[in-house]
DNA sequence: GATGAATGAGAATTCATTCAT
DNA sequence: GATGAATGAATTCTCATTCAT
């Protein structure tokens, strides 16, 4: 019997890149058919809709992303060596895969409305490594979700001026500055 | 003698309303001549069409920011007090009118690729600021885009979590902090 | 302004034609607009939805009918009066308006599971009369409801038999014989 | 070695109910396969398609059905005693297989159609055995359809009643009632 | 000037049936 | 014999835009 994983790789794979390239909301169905090869019809035993293939889409990734955050500021010691190691990873993601970054970072306005409590996030991660460092010390105490949104700020406009043609180049080689830059904000 | 002016006035503020409320593409021509209390067919007169509309809505507001960016930071002397004064303003804006403060930095994303080279933008009022401080040796020289992009960042981004609710609380009462925060990213 | 009463007409007529013609589930909304010589998305001006349309068309011809049959029976005396004036009327619109009748007796079961227990329906008059004219001890006293059934079978399964040939000719001059049925099944 | 047979047979029984539960043309060919615990490919090793299998089943059994009177008013002597025997047996699937009842009663119209001439229906017994008694002088000479249409409705609707909930409890006790009813409005 | 009915071009979705494994 | 992936033709519904009144 045929077996349909490749398939609904190929969905979800180029359905991303058409959300990335022409905006979510101008991707059509038949656009993504056509993009992974298949029948309309058959997109729909990989998915119940439109909505649902989005939604899995974002779910799947943004927990991959925040795990692998996770996992990489779990192994480090010290605020600002995790804070490096994160930037690193988001850097080196934005250019081995920027589709599936900016699919992350871009397109995510409607759907993080759903993403229900507990979903794991990118975000979460990041405040949580800095409210350790306030606990620890090697930073000043302050407003963790505000000093959150600061390092999500210096990580996130560069990558979309980057995006935009803004900014030239690949991501990664700007990681170190990136870091300097968190660290003076949050070094108060 | 009555005027059309009201009723396109109302139209565009109803529109931007919807466009951040929903999204733009999941607004509906029929769902702004309600919110605006006319008919469907009204609306073309005021409008050629919904496309010409956003646009319209997008370039009119963009400008308007950046020509009130600009002229605050004409009146004042040295960057870092240039910065303060437009992100004080930006804060202000937030707070006052978050339905365009939203509308402008939030929804922006498909408009921006349509906005021709000559339009003038926040961004670049903010990048001619830096480059200028980097002339007059007040901040360490660099890549101007790169800072415009960390100034970016840190002035949108906690607008982004304050609008998803993650950080409480007006805008302005940030303001110094956020002026502070850049300041220590461009003071390398 | 074109008004677009006619229009909703148009389209309800044709639906009742269709619907019994080839059935309810048969019909599509394509049937129903080239019926109405209008363009399909034209139907949803006037109807939400298929499922709407065929709702409202069950409800207000159901409740109509069940109105002229009260109506009728107030102006009467006496139970068998009563019922010979409304099987008269049954048969009268079998002759006169045959889609109409068949709508509302032979394409129903779908639609009587949504109808609400306020709606009045014909069952519930007849069931009204033979109640009355019980507590008058016009007819001897039983199942209300059982009565409503048998009274309900005698005039619903010969109009059956009259839809599909199996009897021909109009309804109209069975209507004493069935008022003599319904009357001896009752003086039990 | 296994027989397919059983098979089959659950799949005509899961689709049976499903037809009756949501209706014919409401039940796709993946919810009979999901009933009955196949693939969907499956079931077009066992009917030729959708059309057919309902067309199968209808024939199979409403002949059945009709046999099963055949047989019953047969071996009685006198027309109300076959009349008895048929409206007990009614009673007696209704009570016992009201899946069936109400497929074969319920749920016919559409495929009555396509019934082909000399398939024998429960309505020609009815039909046949009142002629008789007409013949021989048991009951009064009259039209012998109509005759036939009444005591239809006289089972008919008590039982579309008991399948909507109108009227309460099994079936069988009202039997020696209907007969009653039968025997009133046939004995003019 | 305004209205909202009508159009027409899609869009999402459903589903009987076929077919590769 | 069975599976369920894939197809393709409908089907329902949406919506920007036009147009008769």
């Amino acid at each position: 019997m045929r077996d349909g994983t490749p398939t609904r790789e190929k969905i979800e794979r180029k359905a991303m890149e058409l959300f990335v390239a022409k905006g979510v909301a101008e991707t059509t169905i038949r656009d993504i058919a056509e993009a992974a090869d298949i029948s309309e019809g058959a997109l729909y035993r990989h998915h119940r809709g439109r909505d649902e293939l989005i939604l899995a889409l974002f779910r799947q990734h943004y927990a991959a992303f925040a795990e692998r955050l996770e996992t990489l500021q779990a192994r480090r010691h010290g605020t600002r060596e995790k804070l490096r190691a994160m930037i690193e990873e988001c850097a080196g993601i934005f250019d081995s895969d920027p589709v599936l970054f900016q699919f992350l970072l871009l397109v995510q306005h409607h759907s993080m409305r759903r993403l229900g409590e507990n979903q794991a996030t990118p975000v979460e991660v990041v405040r949580r490594v800095l409210m350790e460092g306030m606990a620890r010390g090697e930073i000043p105490k302050g407003d963790p979700d505000l000093a959150a949104a600061l390092v999500m700020g210096l990580i996130v406009q560069p990558a979309t001026f980057k995006t935009y043609g803004r900014l030239p180049g690949p991501m990664t080689p700007l990681a170190p500055a990136l870091t300097d830059a968190c660290w003076r904000v949050l070094a108060a």
